[in-house]
DNA sequence: TAAATCAACCAAACCGGTTTGTATATTATT
DNA sequence: AATAATATACAAACCGGTTTGGTTGATTTA
């Protein structure tokens, strides 16, 4: 039983028609050799009526290469992936690649199962954009040379497989540094995944370390990853430990979660907490009150990610991006200010941190 | 030159190895055909050695489909698409199938690319995911006899390729009927694609022919997508035409913006304007307020469409889903109440709308 | 005018697999 | 023991293209 192919003109149908060999065909079609132009006009015109047009599938197996990526993610949830994606979509595109974005989840054998795709043909490289794939399994895709990048993040020993041209860490730094002169010193996190998070949470702990600050792991609570668990994990950490006057979120989509936990337990933000997000999406900016966060320049970012593929794919000599796009910006909004009286150490300076922007109150 | 091929070992390779001939490889793999015990332990020891792994795409060729599908999306902004897509995926990888998501923006030129990838060996079939797609290029896929699904939209004489099992319209009446027993008479529209909303259109059109209001095209705007153009199109609506007090938007991530706009000119929500969405994203739960909208099971509708898709690939008889969900719900939430005093004819009944909820006040 | 060049086309091999037809060795049947 | 049935492995054709080598006839050069 013949599968039920998509029946499809083939190139030896237009051959026959044009009375030509196929090779003819080809030629005609990709201008690799000469096709004389009286012959080439009624090729095209029996391509034309058969309407056909080459096999996509067919001709990558000779050539070697698609013109194709592929970009994993774990979800969509989080809208800065929709904008990093869109981003890796017009650079790929620029460079007449098409991107094939895969929702990989976590489950590991289903990664692994599209990682099999790529590496057997389905996409020139990949672009890990998550660390739900683990290191050993890129790793694994550099010894058998594939090309693959994973930005944002350091995999020891595979440094060239990384993409980093934005300083993190130094980043989260700025953040803890701002919250602290306000004068905040009891802090919450709500953590997404911590693997991904390795290089904040090392800063975090410098720095408590450099400001005597003593560490509470209870006062971290991880795998929070939608707005829902965010209400939940954060209304319990704060119920649980109100001497908490700064919560810092891994992103702007638990922030939101923790403002909605905070106003259910009535506590103005920011006069009784201070929120942080990270990354800059357009709803912290749109919420109320809007979150201050820390400013990534996502669409900057996939577009130098995508070129080190391309490039790898091309074989171009690789290009240094450390650091290349300079500091992260933070983005003081309403969501952050001062401790509430009687709780931290007040400080002496920058009160006036939250004087701009509208300052909303509850009221039952 | 030869391409700079991704050298990876053949069952060509293998079969040498183990020396057999590659037929008896490709047995041992598929097991299409019995392989001795003892020989196929050898076969696969020596592919193990060698890191072989059969090459998709060469694979792809002879058995004629891929096991793969591709879904179209114009972007990823609406956090709509991510549910959406994310049920896609499991409904797909459950019948074995691996999902190449593809952003193809609006250019006609991208995404008549896509298209010819996929119907030229690169997926098994399309699920249409954006009305950036013309019906006329879909129409061209069915008359390829290319399997495609085209959730949420009807196109005239071509319904099979379609998968509705919810009915929008219906939905949109009754959040225009709840508006108007509210109240309100002066509707404005933040609409963003107008193709994608046939549908609703038509059912406001009906509806004010049937309640005796007259369509102002200028209290319209259109083409708005992101937050940004929200904010700023509602912004200038609102300033123009002080006599609306209900802002329609076309989906929840316009209504944030809508929102934000009234913020920004001093209108309290709802006490001086109703604001809706459409959709039932978790972002419109938890901003402030919290927009009142109409719930879509997304997650539903993509395991339907999903069916009706592989279905057909696979040459089963189609499923009728004609409103198989049954009706769409309203949720009401924070971003609706009556009008203000002296606009629009007050509602006699159902003042007690706004009940519930945390009202906020906006105070400088 | 003979030799060299070149344009235009065809035949065949190839990409990495799958699948069908067939030959051979083994086992079961009578 | 001869015959039929079965299991197993190989050779060759195929999927739909690309690419290389070679042949032919026309054009240019010496």
């Amino acid at each position: 039983m013949p599968s039920p192919r998509c029946t499809r003109p083939t190139i030896k149908d237009v051959a026959v028609k044009a009375g030509v060999c196929k090779t003819t065909v080809s030629h005609a079609f990709s201008g690799r050799r000469p096709v004389g132009a009286k012959l080439k006009r009624r090729i095209l015109r029996a391509a034309k009526k058969l309407g056909y047009q080459p096999h996509y599938i067919a001709q990558t197996l000779p050539r070697g290469h698609s013109k194709t990526i592929a970009v994993l993610v774990r979800d969509l949830i989080n809208q800065y992936n929709a904008f990093y994606l869109q981003a890796i979509e017009q650079a790929a595109s620029a460079r007449g690649y098409h991107v094939y974005v895969c929702i990989v989840g976590t489950t590991q054998d289903k990664i692994a199962g599209y990682l099999q795709d790529f590496t057997h043909g389905r996409a020139d490289g990949a672009l890990v954009a998550t660390s739900a794939v683990s290191n050993g399994a890129i790793i694994e895709l550099a010894q058998r040379d594939y090309p693959a990048i994973v930005p944002l993040r350091t995999i020891p020993g595979y440094e060239y497989l990384c993409s980093n041209p934005v300083d993190v860490p130094g980043a989260f730094r700025k953040l803890l540094d701002y919250l602290y002169d306000l004068g905040h010193r009891d802090f919450g996190f709500i953590w997404h995944i911590r693997s991904h998070l390795q290089q904040r949470i090392k800063a975090w702990h410098n720095f408590a370390e450099e400001k005597g600050l003593t560490l509470k792991p209870q006062l971290e609570v991880e795998n929070v990853h939608t707005v829902e668990q965010a209400v939940v994990a954060s209304g319990q950490l704060l119920s649980e430990h109100p001497e908490i006057t700064a919560l810092v979120c891994a992103n702007d989509i638990l922030a939101v979660g923790a403002i909605t936990a905070a106003r259910k337990l009535r506590l103005d933000i920011p006069a009784n907490l201070t929120v942080t997000g990270f990354g800059g999406i357009p709803m912290g900016q749109y919420c109320t009150p809007a979150v201050t966060t820390v400013g990534i320049p996502i669409a900057q970012i996939a577009h130098i990610a995508v070129r080190n593929l391309l490039d790898r794919i091309e074989g171009a000599p690789p290009t240094d991006n450390i650091d290349a796009l300079g500091d992260l910006e933070l983005l003081i909004r309403e969501s952050s200010g001062p401790p509430r009286e009687g709780l931290s150490k007040g400080s002496t300076k920058n009160k006036k941190a939250n004087a701009k922007g509208t300052k909303l109150v509850a009221s039952a």
